[in-house]
Order: C-alpha cells, then sequence, then structure tokens
RNA sequence: GGCGAGGUAGCUCAGCUGGUUAGAGCGUCGGAUUCAUAAUCCGGAGGUCGAGAGUUCAAGUCUCUCUCUCGCUACCA
C-alpha cells in the first residue's frame, strides 16, 4: 500500500462533543493515524464539520440567531476541543467553505451527465411568504373523507386516512397561516436499485469488478450484518431537496433554483473537498488519495453511519467514476455513562469541552487520562460503558500503578547508581528472565521479547482492536516491573554492580520503547517520556526504526547517554475528584427542558366540543405485531368501549386492570394495527417521552363528564 | 412485530474456521518485597458460558425455539 486515506466521520456543528463522539470514531482514527505516521507511511487524516441542513436552521430560529453564526460557533468549538485533545487531523476543514461547494456541485454534475439519476417531477405545496416548499406535515386542511377540518397533509388524525397533500380541502400552511399553492417541484433520484447487485457482492465476498479488493473477514461483524440487511432491499433516494441552507443544484442545471443537495450528496464528500484544501496547502496533488487503486481508504464512524459510508457514499464514488472504494469501515458501538444511554437532551452526558477545563488542575495529565479510559473501554464490538469509579481506578492501577511506576522506578534507579547515565555492561552476563520467576535469561533474549511485544502491539491496531493495542501497551509496563522484581537491582547492587548494569540498561531500553508505543495512544505522555529520557520528539517512521534496530538486537539508547531526573506522569486521583464528577453529572438539570409551546388559541365553544368522561379499565391486552398499544375495555357506566392506547412501554396489561381514566368520548373511531379504537385515554408526557394516566379521584364512578 | 448486534467469573471484557481441566484485567483473600506515587511481584478462591431442545465421538463455538439489552424500522389519537 502507498498511501491512506483516513476520515473520520463529520460532526455536526450544532452542539459540542462529548465522550460517546470521542470514543466512537476520533480515538481510533487518531490511534491508527499517529500510528501510520509512525510507521512512516503516507497519509492524509481528513475531518471538518457539517456545516448544512434544517437542524441547524431551526437551532438558529431558536436562539434568534443565523445559521451561519450558528456554525461558526460549534466549527470554532470543536476545533479547539479537538486539538486539545491531540485528535492530529491533518486537517479540520468545514462543509461551507467554497471549495466544498465547487466539488460537490461537480460530483452531482458527473452523476447527471452518467445517467445516474432519475428526475422525478411531483405537485407540492409552496409557502409564497414563507418562500418555502411545505413539508406534507406542514399542511393542514379539511380532510376530503370524513370533512376534519385539522387533518394533516399526509394524513387525517380523524378518520386515520393516509393522504396526500394536494387531496385536501382549504389547504393552510402551518408555518405562516397562509393559503400555500400548488407547485411543480422536481427532484433527482440516485438510483441506488441499479447498484445493489454489485454492492451485495462487494460487502459479502469483497470483490469489486470481479478483482479482490478487500477481506470481508476483516470487517466487524455488525457492521456487515447492517450491510446486508440493507443491501436487499435498495430504493431511488433523492438526492435534492427543497430548503433554504445547503449548497445549491449547480445553477445550470435545469430546474435547479432552489433545490439544495442532501445531506448524502453533501457531508461525505466533504471528506474529498477537505483533502483539496489539504493538498492545496501542503503543494500536493489530492487525487491520488481518493483515485489511485494503491491507496487504502477507512472511515471512522459511529454505528448511525454504517448505512451511509457502507452503502449509499459508496454507490456515489462508484457512480462518479474513477474514485476508490473503503478497504474498511471500522464502525464503533455507543459508549453509554454511568448506566443509562447519555443524551443530549436530558444533559446526560460528559462534555468534552467542560473535561478539558474542568480536570486541568485536578487530574495529572488529564487529556491522556481520558485518552486512556476510552480506549480502554472503546465500544468496538458492542456497546460499552463509562463510569468515573472506572475512570479513577483506571488511572490508579493501571497508569500509576503499572506504567507511570515502572517509568519511574527505572529512572530513579538510574540517577541514583549512574548519576542518570545508561550504564556499560557485559552482554555474557545472564539475568533473571521476565517471562517467569527463576529462569535465567540474556540481554539479547530480553530485548527479543520486548520486540515481539511491540510487534504484538501493532498488530492489533493493525486489526483495528484498540482495546487489545492498549492491553498489549500496559503489558510491556508489566514485563519491566516483572523485570525488575525479579532481578531486584536494589538488592543486587550490593551484591554484584556488573549484573545491576545488564539490568538497568534493558529497563531504560523498555522505558524508550514504551516512549514510542505509547504515542498513538497517550500523545502527551509520550511527549514527557521523550523528555525524560533527553531524546527529541517523535519523527514519522520512528516505530519502524526502533522496530528495525530491536530486530537487530541493538539497543534504542546507546551506553553513556545521560537521562534526566524523573518527575510523576500521572498521580493518583482521589475520591473527591471523583465524587465532585458524579455529583456535577447527577445534578446537571437539562440547560432547558424542551416545554412544548402553547398552541394557538382556541374558544370555549371550541373546547366544549370535545366530551371528555371519566371510565374505568376493565380489559387489557397487547394488541400483537406491535411494541407501544394495548387493546382497553373502558367501562363508562352507561357502556363500553374498545380503545387503542400507546401506552404498553409504561404499562403492562395485568397491571391497569381497574385504572380510572378520562376518555375522550365522542373522538371518531380509527383502526389503529386492525382494532377499531372508540376514544382516546388521556395521558400526561414528560419531557422524557413517559407517560402516566390523568385520572379522577378514586372511586368517583364512571360515565361523569370532565370538563 | 420486522431486521441487525449483543447476553461468558462480583465488575469490564477476550475467546478465529466446534476438540485436552473456559481466559485476561480490576476487585477479593493469602504470601513475598521495599527501588518506586501504600506503587510492585507471586499464589488461591470465584463461571452448569441468558433458558431449553437438537446435530456431533466432541458445542461458549453449528441449528431451532424462547427470553432480556442496544440500534434501525413499523406502531403511540
Amino acid at each position: 500500500m502507498k498511501r491512506y486515506t483516513v476520515t473520520a466521520a463529520l460532526p455536526y456543528a450544532n452542539g459540542p462533543l462529548h465522550i460517546g463522539h470521542l470514543a466512537g470514531a476520533y480515538l481510533s482514527s487518531d490511534i491508527y493515524v499517529r500510528y501510520l505516521r509512525l510507521m512512516g507511511r503516507d497519509v492524509a487524516y481528513i475531518c471538518g464539520s457539517d456545516e448544512h441542513g434544517a437542524a441547524i436552521t431551526i437551532r438558529a430560529k431558536k436562539e434568534g440567531t443565523t445559521p451561519q453564526e450558528i456554525v461558526d460557533k460549534y466549527n470554532a468549538q470543536i476545533k479547539d476541543t479537538f486539538e486539545k485533545l491531540g485528535v492530529s487531523f491533518d486537517i479540520y476543514h468545514r462543509t461551507s467553505a467554497p471549495i466544498h461547494h465547487e466539488t460537490s456541485q461537480e460530483f452531482f454534475r458527473i452523476l447527471l451527465k452518467n445517467g445516474e439519476f432519475e428526475k422525478k417531477t411531483t405537485e407540492q405545496y409552496y409557502d409564497a411568504s414563507a418562500n418555502q416548499f411545505l413539508a406534507d406535515r406542514y399542511i393542514k386542511g379539511t380532510c376530503p373523507k370524513c370533512s376534519h377540518d385539522a387533518a394533516y397533509g399526509d394524513q387525517c388524525e380523524n378518520c386515520g386516512s393516509a393522504l396526500s397533500p394536494t387531496e385536501l380541502i382549504n389547504p393552510v400552511s402551518s408555518i405562516t397561516g397562509e393559503k400555500p399553492v400548488l407547485r411543480e417541484t422536481s427532484h433527482w433520484y440516485l438510483s441506488l436499485d441499479k447498484h445493489a447487485d454489485w454492492l451485495a457482492e462487494w460487502i459479502d465476498t469483497g470483490k469489486l469488478n470481479g478483482e479482490q479488493h478487500h477481506d470481508p473477514k476483516e470487517w466487524k461483524n455488525h457492521v456487515l450484518g447492517q450491510c446486508r440487511s440493507w443491501v436487499g432491499d435498495l430504493q431511488p433516494r433523492a438526492m435534492t431537496r427543497d430548503l433554504n441552507w445547503g449548497i445549491d443544484v449547480p445553477p445550470e442545471v435545469e430546474g435547479s433554483e432552489g433545490k439544495k443537495l442532501y445531506v448524502w450528496l453533501d457531508a461525505p464528500i466533504g471528506y474529498i473537498s477537505a483533502t483539496k484544501q489539504w493538498a492545496a496547502d501542503k503543494g500536493k496533488d489530492w487525487r491520488p488519495y481518493w483515485q489511485d487503486k494503491d491507496t487504502k481508504l477507512l472511515h471512522f464512524i459511529g454505528k448511525d453511519n454504517i448505512v451511509f459510508h457502507c452503502i449509499i457514499f459508496p454507490a456515489i464514488l462508484k457512480a462518479t467514476g474513477d474514485y476508490i472504494l473503503p478497504e474498511n469501515v471500522p464502525a464503533n458501538q455507543f459508549m453509554n455513562l454511568e448506566g443509562d444511554k447519555i443524551s443530549t437532551s436530558r444533559n446526560w452526558a460528559v462534555w468534552a469541552h467542560e473535561y478539558v477545563e474542568d480536570c486541568a488542575e485536578s487530574v495529572e495529565n488529564h487529556i491522556d487520562v481520558l485518552r486512556y479510559v476510552l480506549i480502554k473501554n472503546m465500544p468496538e464490538q458492542k456497546d460499552s460503558e463509562f463510569t468515573w469509579g472506572n475512570f479513577q481506578e483506571l488511572n490508579n492501577t493501571d497508569l500509576v500503578g503499572k506504567y507511570a511506576n515502572f517509568i519511574n522506578r527505572v529512572l530513579v534507579l538510574t540517577n541514583k547508581y549512574y548519576d542518570g547515565a545508561v550504564p556499560e555492561f557485559d552482554a555474557s552476563i545472564s539475568v533473571a528472565g521476565s517471562q517467569e520467576e527463576g529462569t535465567t535469561s540474556t540481554y539479547a533474549a530480553e530485548l527479543k521479547i520486548l520486540h515481539e511485544k511491540l510487534v504484538e502491539l501493532t498488530n492489533f491496531i493493525e486489526a483495528y482492536e484498540f482495546r487489545a493495542a492498549l492491553k498489549a501497551l500496559i503489558e510491556i509496563s508489566t514485563l519491566g516491573n516483572q523485570f525488575l522484581q525479579f532481578n531486584a537491582p536494589w538488592k543486587q547492587i550490593k551484591t554484584d554492580e556488573n549484573a545491576v548494569k545488564v539490568v538497568m540498561n534493558l529497563a531504560l531500553q523498555i522505558v524508550a520503547v514504551l516512549s514510542v508505543a505509547s504515542q498513538p495512544f497517550l500523545p502527551f505522555t509520550s511527549k514527557k517520556i521523550r523528555e525524560l529520557l533527553n531524546l527529541n520528539d517523535l519523527q514519522n517512521g520512528d516505530l519502524q526504526n526502533i522496530l528495525a534496530t530491536l530486530e537487530k538486537g541493538e539497543a534504542l539508547l546507546s551506553a553513556g547517554y545521560t537521562i534526566n531526573k524523573p518527575t510523576h506522569l500521572y498521580t493518583r486521583i482521589p475520591d473527591e475528584v471523583i465524587e465532585a464528577q458524579i455529583d456535577k453529572l447527577k445534578n446537571s438539570r437539562p440547560q432547558s427542558i424542551e416545554y412544548a409551546p402553547v398552541k394557538d388559541e382556541t374558544t370555549f365553544d371550541d373546547f366544549t366540543k370535545i366530551d371528555l368522561r371519566t371510565g374505568t379499565i376493565t380489559a387489557a391486552e397487547k394488541v400483537p405485531k406491535a411494541k407501544k398499544l394495548l387493546k382497553l375495555t373502558v367501562d363508562l357506566g352507561f357502556e363500553s368501549r374498545t380503545v387503542v392506547s400507546g401506552i404498553a412501554e409504561f404499562y403492562e396489561a395485568e397491571n391497569v386492570l381497574g385504572q380510572q381514566v378520562v376518555l375522550v368520548a365522542n373522538l371518531a373511531p380509527r383502526k389503529l394495527r386492525g382494532v377499531m379504537s372508540e376514544g382516546m385515554i388521556l395521558m400526561a408526557e414528560n419531557e422524557k417521552g413517559e407517560l402516566v394516566f390523568v385520572s379522577p379521584a378514586e372511586g368517583f364512578g364512571n360515565g361523569f363528564v370532565v370538563k
């Protein structure tokens, strides 16, 4: 392989990063890329902000500002956070950049020219005063079937009929309240179905155009599973939208006015435009990084993005021609936090930018500690869990106890016995072996073992097994600790000074290896160890160099070389720091609960049209083939009703018997999953979407009016 | 309900194409040691591998059924 193009998922520029993001796509890619560079490989590490789409417009409206200000704010914040965390992108770009707009439009032009699009014209309602097309659910009107006057453009709530907006009588825009006009709108659909066959073969066998492109066994199980479940049923997908915040469809294309590119013809192409910008900045040619078959393309993402990176984007790349396809998409699953899902709206998260500030004082070497804990718990094969208790434990045992302690004891002894100089030694003197207590070994044999351990670590990285690689790193320090323990130089120094020189020289070589091997995982620590050893900062290719040196049986630090005095790389984290973080998390309420806005004013007369009655549930059963629905029988005193209610996630059928409820008694009946529902039970819903019955006082009686 | 991924020692997880007494780290118990940030090193205990059935000389590993968790999806009047 001549070169690598490594991408990390583009963060959406409408909020800050949390630990789940880091554990998902960014630390894994950063480890991999740092490793590639240390191996002297040619690599472009690409990322940037995804800055288009409706969510950003909506957020801008909510905050009373412009989309541009939103994306400027979060782009700057995210970029800053990545830098502080040591995520070593070659470029962190943004999709609002002109070069990206041009690149995306160019893709559109080529796809159009290649006949990959199918243009479909439909009539859609257009709100002239809001100056935009209206999505179906933003249109209200009178239902042609039951004359209900508040039917939505896709469905009538009253009779349950599926509608199309053009069927509505007297349609009204829910944005402005004005009458929308019908306008023809055309969109370009990518014919994904035409690509189904080669995609299926490519996913299943790794073959592309009859040649072996990659080994599917190297892909993760859950990634392959997802892909296979999608590739069987591919439909044409619209690649344009009627939006006002995004990339214009090329203006010379007929009917392009007001059309924007769909996010999947925008965001992933951001990888390419970012590469172009990076290449231009460096005076390089971008093309080989995306078009040369000797380039290995890798997408690091979270599991929510699998389908797009494994199906849709490859289809786009191949349909455009000239482009290479990803050789692997090592997607991670999700990281939970303290037993619960990470949630932005519930503010249940450890925010990266807050950690960077908060723990700078309380946790020594805090960035690398976080990196260590997140990598150690990376959700590689299944969802994983971050807890502050585990954070403390890993810091105190692995980093302080094993890793930093080993380095510290070597440096202390070297300074004590040899005034900081790497000792000369006699290679023929045998020492205790590091592998098992009571064995004897030689300097050369131990150096060989060290080399093997290092190779093992690199193999894990090559296989995208970063947790295992990190474990291998700690095992190198354990190897060192065992070696010291078995040889006990602090005793030996009194009896056999020459043997101690062999031991200490080798121990120093282990520290030197750690200074390099740590770099992909713990870059700040690596730099500090280099300083302690009085070595230069690492250069590209250094890992490859030390592997070659060790393989030849040569030392990394030569005798007589002088190192510095030790300092503590990590320190124990006391309980108070952890308790403070847990308190912070548990006391953090959502910054703003998203209360539903109060609806438009209504009249007393309108309100009295609704007939609310007290009732009691007398029978309940689950509706088959539905997760949320219970079929209930409600006693209204004068009659009994069958009601289907979406409460099965919160109430078991047997537990609602006898439950007193308030029922909307004059609601038009509607079929739900094949069962006719004759009314609606009133429920209160909180910000988490949890439902609870709204009930009269116990024993009040059935059939009475609620007003 | 459909599809996908998971359910392995107290905790966090490894176990590739089925093959000797099921592994690691942490925690726990016991011991050694003092160069080191009460860190290190050695040893012990601890699992009917979600449940049940089947295939096989042999199953954590394959098949079927069920069950729980997570994600996507349908369903919430």
